[in-house]
RNA sequence: GCGGAAGUGGUGGAACGGCAGACACGUCAGCCUUAGGAGCUGAUGCCCGCAAGGGCGUGAGGGUUCGAGUCCCUCCUUCCGCACCA
């Protein structure tokens, strides 16, 4: 044991490097984090989306996100909740895959030392993660459930097996969902996508297509998030009209304007609909299969391209128009989508501008059964159309219909009128379709179903999960377009569960979007036995309170996640249908990195991202090189790591800087120089106490400092609010504003009071969320200064201390007294004519008469204010008096 | 094209309809130091002025109001989302 030195007048200068050191694993011995159920406190889940573990570690980037949900776990701790902040591995996937491919290392090793390494970086910018709940979703005994969860969604019959044109990425040598491979790029970044028909597992999330949008809400989610969910869902309501072709086959269409059906003058079928051949007529053949060849040959990106000009191809058959008997001509175009409705289009040119265009082009005609008002009384016909008419109107040409007003109630009508006729219906689709959930890859979890001669596809018994991974040495896809997973011979021959007989497993695995669609569920009792996850404790902590992560996920795992909770619900496994209440997504953080133009003129990024190497290069054979923003990136060597910034800076400086830089969900640039005043600031905070404690150790001041106390109260309220709104940015202000005040008074040797003291342990709680590591070494170190424990405690390291005083982290959030956040004497702005033109000393509840005679009083005023007689005043107490003179 | 968000000093950004530019970065000056990419003090929107002070200022133009960065209308720009969904 040692004893306290007193520090000497001049404090020993502020280290971070040094002082950070040893505290995380103090911290972690006393569990300081950890989180138990119960204890009478109310629960707070902080979530952070779980990440996958790369090889190159954190950098400041990711910050972004854990440093202010940390910040607001230490806050919600401090305020009395019982927060459940953890962390884990979304371990599977393909660069872990990609990394064996090239070296030989096996996906588990890289994994472990990956997770290992974040581990140390969360550490080092002290994250205060319940650690005995780290997960990682590539463990068995996590998987396991992961299957579990897949057999549950099979025998709901939510998970099935099919051959459909799937999404391929030949980079990755996988299948990808539909939510993966948006506008014909991989979620990796991979573009060059091609589709592929082979038979691979579905999960039917179109089942709760409705549920999915029904429960969007009530969420307290960002609405960008929301309206890209409900895009992505893209329900629409209409009717479905059983038109026939002339030879008598049915050709149903999707329609959400059923009252524009008389004015049909042509139907167009999809590329891939199995009709297309047999409607195309001998003469018509040899043009219609080529033109359908090349819509195949043309990238999806081409053909859903709304700049691209419509093209056709008539087939030479025609359609019976069931409500009228018109006979219309039908085409094939590559704009109509197979898999959506029904894969054929019924033309309507008079009353929309796409089908206008297409009649224009190809010379269909054109039919009028809408009349726009302004038209009433008139001669117009649909010659005189320059487009088409989509607004509202009267039916006209459409026999019993005639003059029905539209859109409402003509839609009703109609709709009706086909489903007495046996026509039809009203239905509704949706944009989204079911989830793929196959990947051809060894690292996933496998899909515990095996395919016996006899019984087919057969599930395997609950008793026999987890199916484990076999140990492989080469990943290396083959290009059979199976899973490496298929030349585990021994793992793959297995026998059937029903019969017992000789069998197969299935050798795709699942992508890690399965994984993740439940591990918030598996964070409340990780270790749970015979189950994915212990009831009570699931009903004690979900749903998640804050969920924070980035936007990029909005129609991936908040969609699945959404989707597999529900499902869990409607199995009776959890109590609640969503998981997660509030969502925040952070900014992104980019750098300035230097940018080529881009190759192809025509590209839709016109500027490409580079190393500094070929930068200089470029410049050297004379090309253009800018600087612009840039998210940081291994491959571009941008990357700004927390290692760094702590080894230079400390890690509360850099937990500062990343929360003050911009509003907490606006992207910003990565400027070094700004992480300098933070540590500006601490090494400021430092001195500040260090030095007051040196100086007033063993006094106690009584002398009161009435504005300073206000100052005090008012950073409190102003602190707590900002962090329970996520205004991190201006928290620290409000710190640093605080903090400022001190130091003046403590330059000025104004600071005997008690006021000062206490306003100096206050300051010391209110950096403890945010800056932990200062935070307990001024804590430590002064004995809780400010709080009546001024004398420096009799013995001990004061790095072990917690015996005597606790850690700062367990001490209870400061409270204000919302009386005492108001000033009793303000600064009124008097205005003349809305120019500020002086400004007076007046207390704050002082009424209109009172603040006219001190404005008029004043010889500026006076100047302005010739004849106040006849001025007319607006007082704001507190605020202002505009005298506005004639 | 449709929908959303945003345009504020050299920079990041503050600002319940009420003192625009808080808090910082940077810059400049001074102090201290053997030295400093350290620390401290001060100045710092623009224009006029020695100063006191005055004028102008939140993308552009209009409006509402005693008062507009903030509310309304038109336009411009940027970013994001959706984009043949029948």
């Amino acid at each position: 044991m040692t004893t306290i030195e007193k520090p000497k007048t001049h404090s020993a200068p502020y280290e971070p490097q040094t002082l950070e050191r040893g505290w995380q694993e103090r911290w972690r011995t006393q569990g300081l984090y950890r989180s138990t159920e119960g204890g009478g406190k109310p629960k707070y889940y902080v979530l952070d989306f779980f990440p996958y573990p790369s090889g190159d570690g954190l950098s400041v980037g990711h910050c972004r996100n854990y440093v202010p949900t940390d910040t607001l776990s230490r806050y919600f701790r401090m305020r009395g909740f019982n927060v459940l902040h953890p962390m884990g591995w979304d371990a599977f996937g393909e660069p872990t895959e990609q990394f064996a491919v090239l070296t030989g290392t096996s996906p588990r090793v890289a994994t472990d030392r990956n997770a290992a390494n974040y581990k140390r970086q969360f550490d080092l910018i002290g994250c205060s993660y319940d650690w005995a709940r780290e997960i990682d979703s590539s463990a068995p005994d996590y998987y396991h459930w992961t299957q579990w969860f897949f057999l549950l969604l099979y025998k709901r019959g939510l998970a099935y097996r099919a051959v459909q044109w799937q999404w391929w990425c030949p980079r990755c040598q996988t299948t990808l969902s539909n939510q993966e491979a948006q506008d014909g790029v991989c979620w990796r970044g991979h573009t060059g996508l091609t589709k592929k028909q082979i038979p691979a597992w579905y999960f039917k999330i179109t089942d709760y297509a409705d549920q999915l949008l029904e429960g969007l809400k009530e969420r307290e989610w960002p609405e960008r998030i929301k309206l890209m969910q409900e895009n992505w869902i893209g329900r629409s309501e209409g009717c479905e009209i059983g038109f026939t072709t002339e030879a008598g086959e049915p050709l149903p269409v999707f329609t959400t304007r059923p009252d524009t059906v008389f004015g049909v003058t042509f139907m167009v079928i999809a590329p891939e609909h199995p009709t297309v051949e047999a409607l195309t007529t001998p003469d018509r053949r040899a043009e219609v299969t080529a033109y359908v060849e090349r819509a195949k040959a043309t990238s999806e990106i081409d053909r859903l391209s709304t700049e691209r000009e419509k093209t056709g191809i008539f087939t030479g058959s025609y359609a019976i128009n069931p409500l009228n008997g018109d006979r219309v001509q039908l085409w094939v175009a590559d704009y109509v989508l197979a898999t959506y409705g029904t894969g054929v289009v019924m033309g309507v040119p008079a009353h929309d501008t796409r089908d206008f265009a297409f009649a224009k082009k190809y010379g269909v005609p054109i039919k009028l059964v809408i009349q726009p008002p302004d038209w009433e009384g008139t001669r117009k016909t649909a010659d005189d159309l320059d487009d088409a008419y989509v607004g509202p109107g009267t039916m006209v040409n459409s026999g019993e219909f005639d003059g029905t007003p539209t859109p409402d109630p003509a839609i009703g009508a109609v709709t009706r009128r086909v489903a007495e006729l046996g026509l039809g219906k009203g239905t509704t689709n949706y944009r989204m379709r079911d989830w793929l959930i196959s990947r051809q890859k060894y690292w996933g979890a496998p899909i515990p179903i095996v395919f016996c001669p006899t019984h087919g596809e057969v599930p395997v018994p609950e008793d026999q999960l987890p199916v484990e991974l076999p140990e492989m040495a080469n990943f290396t896809p083959d290009g059979s377009g199976r899973s490496p997973l298929a030349r585990a011979t021994e793992w793959v021959n297995t026998t059937c569960p029903t019969c017992g007989g000789p069998a197969e497993r299935e050798t795709d695995t699942m992508g890690g979007f399965a994984c993740s669609s439940w591990y918030f569920l598996r964070f409340c009792s990780p270790d749970h036995m015979g189950a994915p996850f212990d009831r009570a404790k699931v009903d004690y902590w979900m749903p998640v309170d804050q969920y924070v992560g980035g936007a990029e996920h909005a129609v991936l795992h908040l969609l699945y996640a959404r989707f597999w909770t529900r499902v869990m619900h409607d199995a009776g496994l959890i109590g609640f249908k969503e998981p997660f209440y509030r969502l925040r997504n952070q900014g992104m953080l980019v750098v300035s990195t230097p940018h080529r133009r881009a190759i192809d003129p025509n590209a839709t990024e016109p500027w490409v991202p580079i190393t500094t190497e070929e930068a200089q290069a470029l410049r050297a054979k004379g090309e253009v090189v800018e600087m612009r923003s840039a998210k940081m990136s291994k491959s571009l060597r941008n990357v700004i790591t927390p290692d760094e910034m702590v080894e230079k800076y400390g890690a509360d400086s850099l937990r500062m800087y990343e929360m003050f830089m911009a509003p907490f969900d606006q992207e910003v640039e990565w400027n070094e120089e700004g992480i300098n005043g933070q540590r500006r600031f601490m090494g400021r905070v430092w001195t500040l106490v260090t030095e007051t404690w040196a100086e007033a150790s063993g006094e106690h001041y009584t002398a009161s400092d009435e504005a300073l106390t206000r100052l005090r109260h008012k950073t409190v309220k102003k602190v707590s609010e900002d962090l329970e709104k996520f205004r991190f940015n201006t928290m620290v202000s409000a710190l640093m504003e605080f903090a400022n005040a001190l130091g003046e008074r403590h330059r000025a040797g104004a600071w005997k009071t008690a006021s000062f003291q206490e306003a100096v342990g206050t300051l010391v709680l209110l950096l403890a969320p945010s800056a932990p590591f200062i935070a307990e070494a001024l804590w430590q170190l002064t004995g809780g200064f400010g709080k009546g424990k001024l004398a420096p405690a009799e013995s001990g390291d004061p790095k072990t201390r917690f015996g005597e005083i606790g850690s700062v982290h367990q001490q209870a959030w400061p409270t204000y007294d919302e009386s005492l956040t108001r000033d009793d004497v303000v600064t009124l702005v008097v205005q003349v004519n809305g120019k500020v033109r002086d400004r007076i000393e007046l207390a704050a509840d002082a009424d209109e008469a009172a603040a006219r005679a001190a404005a008029l009083a004043r010889p500026r005023i006076q100047e302005f204010v010739t004849n106040p007689a006849a001025a007319k005043f607006i007082y704001v107490p507190g605020r202002l008096l505009n005298i506005v003179a004639r």
